[in-house]
DNA sequence: TTGTGTGAAAGTTTTCACAGCA
DNA sequence: TGCTGTGAAAACTTTCACACAA
């Protein structure tokens, strides 16, 4: 398979409705994700064809297709894993109804936190972990301590999640049916200073 | 160039320090870091040949070319720009010196927070940004929110700042020299789905 | 005329398999 | 023998340029 800036073409796409636009062109979704017009439209194409040739694409029906293709469509809910500090500005971050899904449940093994709410989301005991089956959350984001990050993704697997966005600096093991993504802070910052003059 | 998964030895390097262990080879390393020994081997001959036939790498020695090769041998040092629950965790974050630089600096907007002490580092007045040069800071974490990230991004440009690791999500301008890596935790979460079952 | 969708060329990365050194 | 370093093949991605539909 390949690499995927259609996710990016979403946020552009929202830009232009805030713009109160209807239609839109390779051309403009390019500049707006700094690609060139040609790499839109090749991937878009990899997955069919949603635009009219001499009008370009109506923002409305590329955003669902879009949102088909990425498997954002059926309201996915996701569950956060460690309300510290990282935690806490994961679940206050509005960015993510963006794209279709919502943290609608957070956990924490502090008693301190336990039972308060963030952003209306009140936070749990992790011990409940295998509630998230019942509710239906199929996405985690991963945002405990380094020490403990394999052993809940193994409670996690178990209470049936599907994807995890994982922040700890570590590999995790997980079954191959389930996909991890790891965000690892200190590395990419690390990378910077290859590419700097 | 190519892409850079060298950096992901250097975490290598350092669970093998951690168990005491003077040389290695491509399987050891490839199987930490979940890749093929050919891939390892190849991404090192891109640089040079640091390895033995027969024996395998000297880890200290690995390290230490490794370092040189992403421009970490000379102690960089990187400031953050935005102390709320993000910045904090990346403060309060311990992973850097693993990659041989340290954050040294701090700062906020918000005069509650001004004067506090975080992990060591004592939080200046965004104002005072100028100084990052007299620092000898080059590398700068934005962790502000997006409406202040490009007009903070111009001024660290002016400071001198070569590189930045950027976390909100929109495409901050910056001239040709500067080299900006953004992380877009949404986005991020949103490829999830397209590769879960 | 404007802007899509795509086949073919160029470029890059991944994978393989093995010669050769300690 | 054991493990590196690398040339050559295969796979993939990016780029280009243009036929054609609205």
């Amino acid at each position: 398979m390949r690499r995927q800036p259609v996710v990016t073409d979403l946020r552009a796409l929202h830009l232009q409705i805030a713009q109160k636009k209807v239609s839109t062109s390779s051309k403009e979704l390019a500049d707006v994700v700094g690609v060139n017009s040609w790499q839109v439209r090749k991937d878009f194409s990899y997955f069919g064809a949603f635009g009219k040739p001499g009008s370009g694409y109506d923002i409305e029906n590329l955003k669902k297709q879009i949102r088909k293709i990425l498997r954002l469509d059926s309201g996915r809910k996701a569950a956060l894993i460690g309300v510290g500090n990282l935690g806490s500005a994961v679940l206050a971050y509005q960015g993510f109804s963006l794209y279709g899904f919502d943290i609608v449940a957070a956990y924490d093994c502090d008693p301190e936190r336990i039972g308060k709410k963030i952003n209306r989301i009140t936070i749990e005991d992790v011990a409940k972990l295998g509630n998230l089956k019942r509710k239906k959350i199929s996405l985690a984001i991963l945002t405990v301590p380094e020490s403990a990050a394999q052993q809940i993704a193994d409670r996690l697997v178990r209470a049936g999640i599907k994807g995890i966005l994982n922040f700890s600096p570590i590999r995790i093991q997980v079954p191959g049916r389930v996909k991890v993504l790891t965000i690892d802070i200190a590395m990419d910052l690390a990378r910077l200073p290859y590419y700097m003059t």
